[in-house]
RNA sequence: UCCUCCUUAGCUCAGUCGGUUAGAGCACCUGACUGUUAAUCAGGGUGUCCUAAGUUCAAGUCUUAGAGGAGGAGCCA
Protein backbone atom coordinates (compact mmCIF):
# COMPACT_ATOMS: atom_id res chain seq x y z
CA UNK A 1 0.00 0.00 0.00
CA UNK A 2 1.30 3.29 -0.65
CA UNK A 3 0.47 6.97 -0.71
CA UNK A 4 -0.25 9.49 -3.15
CA UNK A 5 2.19 11.64 -2.16
CA UNK A 6 5.23 8.99 -3.05
CA UNK A 7 3.72 7.80 -6.78
CA UNK A 8 7.07 9.72 -7.85
CA UNK A 9 9.27 7.07 -6.18
CA UNK A 10 7.25 4.48 -8.12
CA UNK A 11 7.21 5.22 -11.62
CA UNK A 12 6.03 2.30 -13.73
CA UNK A 13 5.51 0.38 -10.75
CA UNK A 14 2.58 -1.81 -9.66
CA UNK A 15 1.15 -0.53 -6.43
CA UNK A 16 -2.15 -0.38 -4.30
CA UNK A 17 -3.98 2.72 -2.75
CA UNK A 18 -6.74 3.50 -0.83
CA UNK A 19 -8.78 6.74 -0.51
CA UNK A 20 -12.07 8.68 -1.97
CA UNK A 21 -13.22 9.32 -5.26
CA UNK A 22 -13.23 13.31 -5.66
CA UNK A 23 -14.26 13.56 -8.64
CA UNK A 24 -15.01 11.43 -12.02
CA UNK A 25 -15.43 12.00 -15.36
CA UNK A 26 -16.40 9.08 -18.26
CA UNK A 27 -15.61 9.03 -21.75
CA UNK A 28 -16.78 5.94 -23.80
CA UNK A 29 -14.28 3.02 -22.49
CA UNK A 30 -12.54 5.28 -20.39
CA UNK A 31 -13.55 6.69 -16.29
CA UNK A 32 -11.66 8.99 -15.16
CA UNK A 33 -11.19 8.99 -11.25
CA UNK A 34 -9.40 11.61 -9.66
CA UNK A 35 -8.77 10.11 -5.97
CA UNK A 36 -7.68 11.71 -2.92
CA UNK A 37 -6.04 9.77 0.20
CA UNK A 38 -5.65 12.92 2.79
CA UNK A 39 -1.52 13.12 0.91
CA UNK A 40 -2.52 14.64 -2.32
CA UNK A 41 -4.79 14.27 -5.13
CA UNK A 42 -4.11 12.23 -8.37
CA UNK A 43 -6.04 10.87 -11.79
CA UNK A 44 -6.67 7.35 -12.15
CA UNK A 45 -8.16 5.59 -15.46
CA UNK A 46 -9.52 2.95 -15.69
CA UNK A 47 -9.94 1.51 -19.97
CA UNK A 48 -12.97 -0.91 -20.95
CA UNK A 49 -10.37 -2.52 -23.31
CA UNK A 50 -7.54 -3.28 -20.34
CA UNK A 51 -9.74 -4.49 -17.41
CA UNK A 52 -12.33 -7.47 -17.12
CA UNK A 53 -15.69 -6.41 -17.24
CA UNK A 54 -16.71 -6.65 -13.27
CA UNK A 55 -13.54 -3.68 -12.85
CA UNK A 56 -15.23 -1.70 -15.27
CA UNK A 57 -18.66 -1.99 -14.23
CA UNK A 58 -17.29 -1.01 -10.04
CA UNK A 59 -15.36 2.11 -11.51
CA UNK A 60 -19.03 3.48 -12.78
CA UNK A 61 -20.87 3.04 -10.00
CA UNK A 62 -18.45 4.85 -8.46
CA UNK A 63 -20.11 8.26 -6.42
CA UNK A 64 -18.40 11.11 -5.87
CA UNK A 65 -16.79 10.11 -1.75
CA UNK A 66 -17.23 6.50 -2.57
CA UNK A 67 -14.19 4.81 -0.60
CA UNK A 68 -11.96 2.58 -2.73
CA UNK A 69 -8.80 0.70 -2.58
CA UNK A 70 -6.89 0.82 -6.53
CA UNK A 71 -3.96 -1.53 -7.85
CA UNK A 72 -2.53 -0.53 -11.13
CA UNK A 73 0.59 1.07 -12.48
CA UNK A 74 2.05 4.57 -11.96
CA UNK A 75 2.68 6.04 -14.94
CA UNK A 76 4.58 9.56 -15.25
CA UNK A 77 2.05 12.19 -16.99
CA UNK A 78 2.98 15.83 -17.55
CA UNK A 79 -0.29 16.93 -17.76
CA UNK A 80 -1.20 15.70 -13.89
CA UNK A 81 -1.08 18.38 -10.77
CA UNK A 82 1.74 15.29 -9.46
CA UNK A 83 3.05 14.61 -12.72
CA UNK A 84 1.89 11.63 -12.44
CA UNK A 85 -1.16 9.00 -13.13
CA UNK A 86 -2.69 5.39 -12.18
CA UNK A 87 -3.55 3.21 -14.72
CA UNK A 88 -6.04 1.16 -13.00
CA UNK A 89 -6.47 -2.81 -13.32
CA UNK A 90 -7.99 -3.49 -10.17
CA UNK A 91 -10.63 -2.20 -8.21
CA UNK A 92 -12.10 -2.61 -4.77
CA UNK A 93 -15.11 -0.40 -3.14
CA UNK A 94 -14.86 -0.34 0.32
CA UNK A 95 -18.20 2.13 0.84
CA UNK A 96 -20.29 3.69 -1.76
CA UNK A 97 -21.42 7.07 -0.87
CA UNK A 98 -24.83 8.59 -0.86
CA UNK A 99 -25.51 11.66 -2.81
CA UNK A 100 -22.72 14.21 -1.60
CA UNK A 101 -23.99 17.70 -0.69
CA UNK A 102 -20.72 19.62 -1.65
CA UNK A 103 -20.31 19.62 -5.57
CA UNK A 104 -17.40 21.36 -7.33
CA UNK A 105 -19.31 24.24 -8.35
CA UNK A 106 -19.67 26.80 -6.16
CA UNK A 107 -21.38 26.98 -3.09
CA UNK A 108 -22.33 29.82 -0.25
CA UNK A 109 -20.37 30.70 2.59
CA UNK A 110 -23.28 29.84 5.10
CA UNK A 111 -23.38 25.95 3.44
CA UNK A 112 -20.10 24.85 3.55
CA UNK A 113 -19.62 26.63 7.23
CA UNK A 114 -22.88 24.13 8.08
CA UNK A 115 -21.05 21.11 6.05
CA UNK A 116 -16.97 21.83 7.29
CA UNK A 117 -16.55 18.86 8.37
CA UNK A 118 -17.28 17.62 4.74
CA UNK A 119 -15.89 20.76 3.05
CA UNK A 120 -12.64 19.68 5.13
CA UNK A 121 -12.20 17.14 2.22
CA UNK A 122 -11.93 19.84 -0.33
CA UNK A 123 -8.72 20.47 -2.09
CA UNK A 124 -8.40 24.05 -1.75
CA UNK A 125 -9.02 23.57 2.40
CA UNK A 126 -6.45 20.38 1.89
CA UNK A 127 -3.87 22.89 0.68
CA UNK A 128 -4.61 25.19 3.36
CA UNK A 129 -4.64 22.86 6.07
CA UNK A 130 -1.89 21.16 4.50
CA UNK A 131 0.05 24.64 4.89
CA UNK A 132 -1.50 25.50 8.49
CA UNK A 133 0.94 22.17 9.90
CA UNK A 134 3.95 23.37 8.04
CA UNK A 135 3.87 26.94 9.56
CA UNK A 136 3.11 25.67 13.00
CA UNK A 137 6.06 22.97 12.21
CA UNK A 138 8.54 25.84 11.36
CA UNK A 139 7.54 28.47 14.33
CA UNK A 140 8.87 25.25 16.21
CA UNK A 141 11.45 24.59 14.43
CA UNK A 142 12.65 28.38 14.32
CA UNK A 143 12.46 28.85 17.90
CA UNK A 144 14.10 25.21 18.87
CA UNK A 145 16.96 25.99 16.84
CA UNK A 146 17.15 29.38 18.63
CA UNK A 147 17.52 27.35 21.87
CA UNK A 148 13.88 28.51 23.43
CA UNK A 149 11.71 26.10 25.35
CA UNK A 150 8.22 25.75 24.89
CA UNK A 151 6.54 26.27 28.28
CA UNK A 152 2.78 26.58 28.00
CA UNK A 153 0.55 29.21 30.08
CA UNK A 154 -2.73 27.76 32.04
CA UNK A 155 -5.67 28.24 29.59
CA UNK A 156 -7.94 28.31 33.10
CA UNK A 157 -7.41 32.03 35.01
CA UNK A 158 -8.47 33.44 37.59
CA UNK A 159 -8.33 37.39 36.68
CA UNK A 160 -8.78 39.18 33.49
CA UNK A 161 -5.04 40.30 31.76
CA UNK A 162 -6.32 44.00 30.66
CA UNK A 163 -10.19 44.08 31.82
CA UNK A 164 -12.92 41.35 32.13
CA UNK A 165 -15.42 42.04 29.29
CA UNK A 166 -13.75 40.45 26.20
CA UNK A 167 -13.18 36.57 28.58
CA UNK A 168 -14.99 33.60 28.23
CA UNK A 169 -15.95 33.15 32.33
CA UNK A 170 -16.14 29.81 33.51
CA UNK A 171 -16.63 27.95 36.89
CA UNK A 172 -13.00 26.12 38.34
CA UNK A 173 -14.23 24.00 41.41
CA UNK A 174 -16.72 26.87 42.72
CA UNK A 175 -14.67 29.54 41.98
CA UNK A 176 -15.27 32.72 39.54
CA UNK A 177 -12.72 30.99 36.59
CA UNK A 178 -12.18 32.87 32.84
CA UNK A 179 -10.35 30.87 29.86
CA UNK A 180 -6.98 32.48 29.13
CA UNK A 181 -7.12 35.33 27.10
CA UNK A 182 -3.30 35.27 26.65
CA UNK A 183 -0.43 33.57 28.25
CA UNK A 184 1.64 37.04 28.26
CA UNK A 185 2.09 36.78 31.97
CA UNK A 186 2.85 33.63 32.55
CA UNK A 187 5.26 33.59 29.84
CA UNK A 188 7.05 36.18 31.57
CA UNK A 189 7.32 34.20 34.84
CA UNK A 190 8.83 30.95 32.95
CA UNK A 191 10.97 32.94 30.93
CA UNK A 192 12.66 34.25 34.65
CA UNK A 193 12.94 30.27 35.34
CA UNK A 194 13.91 28.90 31.55
CA UNK A 195 15.62 32.30 30.09
CA UNK A 196 13.75 32.22 26.42
CA UNK A 197 10.55 30.44 26.22
CA UNK A 198 7.27 30.68 23.90
CA UNK A 199 4.16 29.09 24.58
CA UNK A 200 1.86 27.45 21.62
CA UNK A 201 -1.72 27.35 22.80
CA UNK A 202 -5.11 28.01 22.25
CA UNK A 203 -6.52 31.52 23.22
CA UNK A 204 -10.32 32.88 24.33
CA UNK A 205 -12.25 36.04 23.43
CA UNK A 206 -15.49 36.79 24.20
CA UNK A 207 -16.15 39.80 21.86
CA UNK A 208 -19.04 39.43 19.78
CA UNK A 209 -17.26 40.65 16.45
CA UNK A 210 -18.51 39.04 13.09
CA UNK A 211 -15.16 40.37 10.82
CA UNK A 212 -13.07 38.61 8.64
CA UNK A 213 -10.14 38.99 11.05
CA UNK A 214 -11.46 37.60 14.35
CA UNK A 215 -12.25 34.04 16.05
CA UNK A 216 -13.36 33.61 19.59
CA UNK A 217 -10.74 30.52 20.00
CA UNK A 218 -7.97 30.80 18.42
CA UNK A 219 -4.07 29.84 19.16
CA UNK A 220 -1.49 32.14 19.79
CA UNK A 221 2.37 32.01 19.92
CA UNK A 222 4.25 33.97 22.51
CA UNK A 223 8.14 33.57 23.04
CA UNK A 224 9.18 35.71 25.83
CA UNK A 225 12.82 36.68 26.29
CA UNK A 226 15.07 37.40 29.29
CA UNK A 227 17.66 39.81 29.10
CA UNK A 228 16.04 41.15 25.89
CA UNK A 229 15.10 44.87 24.94
CA UNK A 230 12.77 46.00 22.15
CA UNK A 231 15.40 46.27 19.27
CA UNK A 232 16.45 42.96 20.16
CA UNK A 233 12.72 42.27 20.45
CA UNK A 234 12.45 44.11 16.81
CA UNK A 235 15.31 41.99 15.24
CA UNK A 236 13.94 38.45 16.31
CA UNK A 237 10.45 39.47 15.18
CA UNK A 238 11.93 39.83 11.74
CA UNK A 239 14.01 36.73 11.32
CA UNK A 240 11.38 34.51 12.82
CA UNK A 241 8.64 36.03 10.09
CA UNK A 242 11.45 35.73 7.37
CA UNK A 243 12.40 31.89 8.79
CA UNK A 244 9.05 30.89 8.71
CA UNK A 245 7.67 32.40 5.31
CA UNK A 246 10.88 30.97 3.77
CA UNK A 247 10.32 27.37 5.29
CA UNK A 248 6.52 27.77 3.29
CA UNK A 249 7.70 28.95 0.23
CA UNK A 250 10.21 25.98 -0.29
CA UNK A 251 8.04 23.23 1.45
CA UNK A 252 4.57 24.33 0.44
CA UNK A 253 4.81 24.60 -3.00
CA UNK A 254 2.02 22.35 -4.56
CA UNK A 255 -0.41 24.01 -1.99
CA UNK A 256 0.63 27.70 -2.77
CA UNK A 257 -0.40 26.73 -6.19
CA UNK A 258 -3.27 25.19 -5.39
CA UNK A 259 -4.33 28.11 -3.66
CA UNK A 260 -3.36 30.19 -6.46
CA UNK A 261 -0.84 32.53 -4.41
CA UNK A 262 1.26 34.79 -5.89
CA UNK A 263 4.38 34.25 -4.25
CA UNK A 264 6.44 36.86 -5.77
CA UNK A 265 5.87 38.49 -2.14
CA UNK A 266 7.90 36.18 -0.39
CA UNK A 267 11.06 37.38 -2.08
CA UNK A 268 10.32 40.32 -1.02
CA UNK A 269 10.06 39.63 2.34
CA UNK A 270 13.18 37.17 2.64
CA UNK A 271 15.38 39.73 1.28
CA UNK A 272 14.18 42.97 1.90
CA UNK A 273 14.56 44.93 5.67
CA UNK A 274 10.81 45.38 7.59
CA UNK A 275 10.56 49.13 8.05
CA UNK A 276 10.59 50.42 11.72
CA UNK A 277 8.21 53.09 11.98
CA UNK A 278 7.89 55.06 15.56
CA UNK A 279 4.14 55.86 16.24
CA UNK A 280 4.82 59.33 15.44
CA UNK A 281 6.46 58.65 12.12
CA UNK A 282 4.11 56.08 10.95
CA UNK A 283 1.24 58.88 12.10
CA UNK A 284 2.63 61.39 10.21
CA UNK A 285 2.88 58.97 6.41
CA UNK A 286 -0.97 57.61 7.61
CA UNK A 287 -2.19 61.58 7.42
CA UNK A 288 -0.10 62.58 4.21
CA UNK A 289 2.10 64.73 5.86
CA UNK A 290 5.44 62.24 4.64
CA UNK A 291 6.37 60.79 1.42
CA UNK A 292 7.25 57.22 1.24
CA UNK A 293 9.35 56.39 -1.73
CA UNK A 294 8.39 59.60 -3.09
CA UNK A 295 4.54 59.36 -3.20
CA UNK A 296 1.79 60.14 -0.17
CA UNK A 297 -0.58 58.06 1.06
CA UNK A 298 -3.27 60.36 -0.43
CA UNK A 299 -1.73 60.29 -3.64
CA UNK A 300 -0.91 56.42 -3.89
CA UNK A 301 -4.86 55.70 -2.69
CA UNK A 302 -6.80 58.23 -5.39
CA UNK A 303 -4.37 55.90 -8.03
CA UNK A 304 -5.43 53.08 -6.63
CA UNK A 305 -9.20 54.54 -6.71
CA UNK A 306 -8.30 55.69 -10.48
CA UNK A 307 -7.24 52.24 -11.27
CA UNK A 308 -10.12 50.32 -9.18
CA UNK A 309 -12.65 52.76 -11.76
CA UNK A 310 -10.96 52.07 -14.37
CA UNK A 311 -11.26 48.01 -14.06
CA UNK A 312 -14.72 48.53 -13.40
CA UNK A 313 -15.53 50.53 -16.96
CA UNK A 314 -13.40 47.81 -18.38
CA UNK A 315 -15.60 44.80 -16.94
CA UNK A 316 -18.91 46.75 -17.49
CA UNK A 317 -17.52 47.22 -21.72
CA UNK A 318 -16.99 43.45 -21.40
CA UNK A 319 -20.19 42.11 -20.29
CA UNK A 320 -21.78 44.62 -22.79
CA UNK A 321 -19.94 43.22 -25.50
CA UNK A 322 -20.43 39.31 -24.42
CA UNK A 323 -24.47 40.35 -24.20
CA UNK A 324 -24.39 41.55 -27.89
CA UNK A 325 -22.69 38.55 -28.82
CA UNK A 326 -25.59 36.45 -26.58
CA UNK A 327 -28.21 38.36 -28.29
CA UNK A 328 -26.84 38.11 -31.86
CA UNK A 329 -27.26 34.13 -31.41
CA UNK A 330 -24.54 31.42 -30.41
CA UNK A 331 -24.56 27.57 -29.58
CA UNK A 332 -26.39 27.07 -26.53
CA UNK A 333 -22.74 25.78 -24.84
CA UNK A 334 -20.96 29.05 -26.21
CA UNK A 335 -24.15 30.85 -24.36
CA UNK A 336 -23.95 29.24 -21.21
CA UNK A 337 -20.28 29.65 -20.85
CA UNK A 338 -20.52 33.57 -21.41
CA UNK A 339 -24.09 33.70 -19.13
CA UNK A 340 -21.37 31.69 -16.54
CA UNK A 341 -18.68 34.64 -17.16
CA UNK A 342 -20.88 37.45 -17.18
CA UNK A 343 -22.24 36.87 -13.70
CA UNK A 344 -18.58 36.15 -12.69
CA UNK A 345 -17.58 39.59 -13.73
CA UNK A 346 -20.80 40.89 -12.68
CA UNK A 347 -19.78 39.68 -9.06
CA UNK A 348 -16.37 41.34 -9.36
CA UNK A 349 -17.42 44.79 -10.32
CA UNK A 350 -19.70 44.29 -7.10
CA UNK A 351 -16.25 43.92 -5.11
CA UNK A 352 -14.50 46.47 -7.19
CA UNK A 353 -17.19 49.05 -6.23
CA UNK A 354 -17.17 48.67 -2.48
CA UNK A 355 -13.68 49.33 -2.71
CA UNK A 356 -14.17 51.99 -5.02
CA UNK A 357 -16.33 53.05 -1.70
CA UNK A 358 -13.87 52.40 0.97
CA UNK A 359 -11.01 54.50 -0.90
CA UNK A 360 -12.18 58.01 0.05
CA UNK A 361 -13.69 56.88 3.40
CA UNK A 362 -10.23 55.36 4.42
CA UNK A 363 -8.96 58.51 3.20
CA UNK A 364 -11.28 60.58 5.25
CA UNK A 365 -10.56 58.43 8.19
CA UNK A 366 -6.99 58.74 7.86
CA UNK A 367 -6.92 62.68 7.22
CA UNK A 368 -8.89 62.67 10.44
CA UNK A 369 -6.44 60.58 12.53
CA UNK A 370 -6.30 62.12 15.94
CA UNK A 371 -3.10 61.45 17.47
CA UNK A 372 -3.19 59.53 20.52
CA UNK A 373 -5.15 57.01 19.38
CA UNK A 374 -5.30 53.32 18.28
CA UNK A 375 -4.61 53.00 14.75
CA UNK A 376 -8.36 51.46 13.20
CA UNK A 377 -8.79 48.77 10.57
CA UNK A 378 -8.51 50.64 7.31
CA UNK A 379 -5.75 53.24 9.02
CA UNK A 380 -3.29 49.58 9.42
CA UNK A 381 -4.60 49.06 5.27
CA UNK A 382 -3.59 52.71 4.42
CA UNK A 383 0.05 52.22 5.77
CA UNK A 384 0.70 48.72 4.91
CA UNK A 385 -0.46 49.68 1.09
CA UNK A 386 2.84 51.85 0.99
CA UNK A 387 4.73 49.02 1.93
CA UNK A 388 5.77 45.96 0.18
CA UNK A 389 6.87 43.62 3.51
CA UNK A 390 5.22 43.66 7.08
CA UNK A 391 5.91 46.60 9.00
CA UNK A 392 6.73 47.35 12.65
CA UNK A 393 5.64 50.60 14.21
CA UNK A 394 6.91 50.55 17.75
CA UNK A 395 6.86 53.36 20.34
CA UNK A 396 3.12 53.68 21.38
CA UNK A 397 1.57 56.48 23.60
CA UNK A 398 1.30 54.49 26.56
CA UNK A 399 -2.54 55.41 27.49
CA UNK A 400 -3.56 53.15 24.94
CA UNK A 401 -0.82 50.07 25.58
CA UNK A 402 -1.62 47.54 28.31
CA UNK A 403 -0.21 48.14 31.56
CA UNK A 404 2.65 46.00 31.38
CA UNK A 405 4.52 47.55 29.07
CA UNK A 406 7.71 49.43 29.42
CA UNK A 407 7.82 53.17 29.36
CA UNK A 408 10.81 54.61 27.37
CA UNK A 409 13.00 57.01 30.21
CA UNK A 410 13.60 59.30 27.32
CA UNK A 411 9.58 60.31 26.61
CA UNK A 412 7.89 58.82 29.82
CA UNK A 413 4.42 58.92 27.31
CA UNK A 414 5.96 56.56 25.24
CA UNK A 415 5.86 52.85 26.08
CA UNK A 416 8.01 50.38 24.52
CA UNK A 417 5.74 48.05 22.53
CA UNK A 418 5.55 46.70 18.95
CA UNK A 419 2.92 46.41 16.69
CA UNK A 420 3.75 44.06 12.93
CA UNK A 421 1.22 44.98 10.36
CA UNK A 422 0.94 42.26 7.52
CA UNK A 423 1.39 43.84 4.03
CA UNK A 424 -1.45 43.04 1.60
CA UNK A 425 -4.17 44.89 4.17
CA UNK A 426 -3.88 41.96 6.53
CA UNK A 427 -3.39 44.17 9.12
CA UNK A 428 -1.68 43.09 12.59
CA UNK A 429 -0.35 39.92 13.39
CA UNK A 430 2.23 40.10 15.66
CA UNK A 431 1.78 42.42 18.76
CA UNK A 432 4.32 42.52 21.95
CA UNK A 433 6.91 44.84 23.33
CA UNK A 434 9.63 45.32 26.82
CA UNK A 435 8.01 44.99 30.01
CA UNK A 436 7.92 47.14 32.39
CA UNK A 437 10.75 46.39 35.22
CA UNK A 438 9.36 49.32 37.78
CA UNK A 439 7.75 47.37 40.54
CA UNK A 440 5.94 51.15 41.73
CA UNK A 441 5.06 52.15 37.62
CA UNK A 442 3.78 48.72 37.96
CA UNK A 443 1.43 49.10 40.68
CA UNK A 444 0.36 52.74 39.30
CA UNK A 445 -0.58 51.24 36.29
CA UNK A 446 -2.31 47.93 37.58
CA UNK A 447 -4.39 50.54 39.68
CA UNK A 448 -5.09 52.79 36.73
CA UNK A 449 -6.35 50.21 34.38
CA UNK A 450 -8.79 48.95 37.93
CA UNK A 451 -7.18 45.62 38.19
CA UNK A 452 -7.45 43.26 41.70
CA UNK A 453 -4.03 43.95 43.26
CA UNK A 454 -4.32 40.91 44.99
CA UNK A 455 -4.60 38.77 41.64
CA UNK A 456 -1.49 40.12 40.11
CA UNK A 457 0.72 40.14 43.44
CA UNK A 458 2.28 36.63 41.87
CA UNK A 459 3.58 38.68 39.08
CA UNK A 460 4.80 41.54 41.05
CA UNK A 461 6.78 38.95 42.74
CA UNK A 462 9.16 38.82 39.23
CA UNK A 463 10.21 42.27 39.89
CA UNK A 464 10.89 41.67 43.72
CA UNK A 465 13.04 38.47 43.14
CA UNK A 466 15.97 39.61 40.28
CA UNK A 467 14.19 41.62 38.51
CA UNK A 468 15.96 41.85 34.55
CA UNK A 469 14.81 43.67 31.06
CA UNK A 470 13.02 41.60 28.97
CA UNK A 471 10.72 41.71 26.56
CA UNK A 472 8.35 39.52 24.18
CA UNK A 473 5.69 38.99 21.39
CA UNK A 474 2.12 37.69 20.30
CA UNK A 475 1.73 36.02 17.00
CA UNK A 476 -1.88 34.74 16.14
CA UNK A 477 -1.64 31.73 14.40
CA UNK A 478 -4.95 32.21 12.25
CA UNK A 479 -4.05 35.74 11.07
CA UNK A 480 -0.22 34.34 10.22
CA UNK A 481 -2.09 31.46 7.84
CA UNK A 482 -5.00 33.63 6.42
CA UNK A 483 -2.05 36.05 5.10
CA UNK A 484 0.74 33.63 3.82
CA UNK A 485 -2.66 31.67 2.42
CA UNK A 486 -4.05 35.98 0.99
CA UNK A 487 -7.43 33.51 2.54
CA UNK A 488 -10.04 36.29 2.42
CA UNK A 489 -11.41 35.17 5.86
CA UNK A 490 -9.64 33.75 8.73
CA UNK A 491 -12.37 30.84 9.17
CA UNK A 492 -10.91 28.94 6.56
CA UNK A 493 -7.78 28.95 8.55
CA UNK A 494 -8.76 26.90 11.51
CA UNK A 495 -10.50 23.11 10.92
CA UNK A 496 -13.77 24.07 12.91
CA UNK A 497 -13.43 27.54 13.65
CA UNK A 498 -15.20 29.04 16.41
CA UNK A 499 -16.71 32.63 16.35
CA UNK A 500 -20.00 34.55 17.16
CA UNK A 501 -22.53 32.25 16.31
CA UNK A 502 -20.78 29.22 15.44
CA UNK A 503 -20.95 26.28 17.79
CA UNK A 504 -21.57 23.23 15.29
CA UNK A 505 -19.90 21.30 13.52
C1' U B 1 -24.13 47.15 21.33
C1' C B 2 -24.54 50.03 16.65
C1' C B 3 -24.71 50.69 11.02
C1' U B 4 -25.43 48.54 5.96
C1' C B 5 -26.87 44.54 2.97
C1' C B 6 -28.95 39.54 2.08
C1' U B 7 -32.91 35.32 2.61
C1' U B 8 -36.64 32.53 -4.40
C1' A B 9 -35.39 24.71 -6.78
C1' G B 10 -30.52 20.08 -3.48
C1' C B 11 -26.47 24.31 -4.63
C1' U B 12 -25.30 29.39 -6.87
C1' C B 13 -28.36 33.11 -8.37
C1' A B 14 -31.87 36.27 -11.89
C1' G B 15 -36.81 37.95 -11.35
C1' U B 16 -37.87 45.19 -14.64
C1' C B 17 -43.30 49.83 -12.79
C1' G B 18 -47.19 45.31 -7.96
C1' G B 19 -50.38 42.11 -13.15
C1' U B 20 -51.44 35.81 -16.81
C1' U B 21 -48.68 29.24 -15.72
C1' A B 22 -42.16 31.21 -11.11
C1' G B 23 -36.73 31.54 -14.39
C1' A B 24 -31.38 30.13 -15.60
C1' G B 25 -26.90 27.47 -14.68
C1' C B 26 -24.98 23.57 -11.85
C1' A B 27 -26.01 18.99 -9.25
C1' C B 28 -28.93 14.43 -10.45
C1' C B 29 -30.93 10.66 -14.27
C1' U B 30 -30.83 8.81 -19.57
C1' G B 31 -28.24 8.78 -24.15
C1' A B 32 -23.80 10.20 -27.50
C1' C B 33 -18.36 10.53 -27.69
C1' U B 34 -11.53 6.32 -26.82
C1' G B 35 -7.52 11.21 -23.00
C1' U B 36 -10.92 14.10 -19.93
C1' U B 37 -8.73 18.36 -16.37
C1' A B 38 -15.15 22.31 -13.08
C1' A B 39 -14.88 17.58 -19.92
C1' U B 40 -18.41 18.50 -23.81
C1' C B 41 -23.18 17.71 -26.53
C1' A B 42 -28.79 16.27 -26.60
C1' G B 43 -33.02 15.27 -23.56
C1' G B 44 -35.53 14.83 -18.67
C1' G B 45 -38.42 18.40 -13.16
C1' U B 46 -37.71 20.21 -9.13
C1' G B 47 -40.66 25.52 -5.26
C1' U B 48 -43.57 26.71 2.59
C1' C B 49 -40.44 32.78 -2.90
C1' C B 50 -37.44 32.88 5.65
C1' U B 51 -41.93 33.66 9.30
C1' A B 52 -46.20 36.61 10.86
C1' A B 53 -49.37 40.61 10.20
C1' G B 54 -50.85 44.66 6.99
C1' U B 55 -51.89 47.73 2.27
C1' U B 56 -54.26 46.25 -2.50
C1' C B 57 -59.02 43.95 -7.26
C1' A B 58 -54.03 41.59 -7.32
C1' A B 59 -47.78 40.76 -3.30
C1' G B 60 -41.73 36.88 -4.76
C1' U B 61 -42.08 42.39 -5.55
C1' C B 62 -44.74 47.58 -1.13
C1' U B 63 -45.14 48.53 4.72
C1' U B 64 -44.26 46.89 9.87
C1' A B 65 -42.40 43.33 13.29
C1' G B 66 -39.56 38.92 14.10
C1' A B 67 -35.87 34.93 12.85
C1' G B 68 -31.40 33.49 10.42
C1' G B 69 -27.00 34.98 7.67
C1' A B 70 -23.01 38.28 5.60
C1' G B 71 -19.96 42.63 5.86
C1' G B 72 -18.29 46.67 8.79
C1' A B 73 -17.59 49.89 13.49
C1' G B 74 -15.81 49.23 18.42
C1' C B 75 -12.07 45.67 20.48
C1' C B 76 -8.11 42.85 19.19
C1' A B 77 -3.90 38.42 17.40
Amino acid sequence: MIQIRDFNKHENENVTVQGWVTNKRSSKGLEFIILRDGTGFAQCVVSEEVVATKVFADAKLTTQETSVKLSGKIVKDERQIGGYELQINDIEIISIAESYPISNKEHGVEFLMDKRHLWLRSKRQWAIMQIRNKIIFSIHKFFQQEGFVQADAPIFTGNAVEGTTTLFSTEFYGEDAYLSQSGQLYGEAMAMALGKIYTFGPTFRAEKSKTRRHLSEFWMIEPEMAFYDLDMDMDLIEQFIKFVTNEINETCKAELEIIERDTTIFSKIVEQKFPRLTYDHAVKILKGEEKVNGKTTIETLEADLAEVKANIEALNKEIAEKEVAIEAGVSKGQRNFMQNKIDTLKNDIKDLEVKAKNIPEWLQSAKDFTYGTDFGGSDETVITRMFDVPVMVYNWPHEIKAFYMKRDAGSPHLAKGVDVLAPEGYGEIVGGGERETDLNLLIEKINEHKLPMSAFEWYLDLRRFGSVPHAGFGLGLERMVAWICKLPHIRETIPFPRMYGRLLP
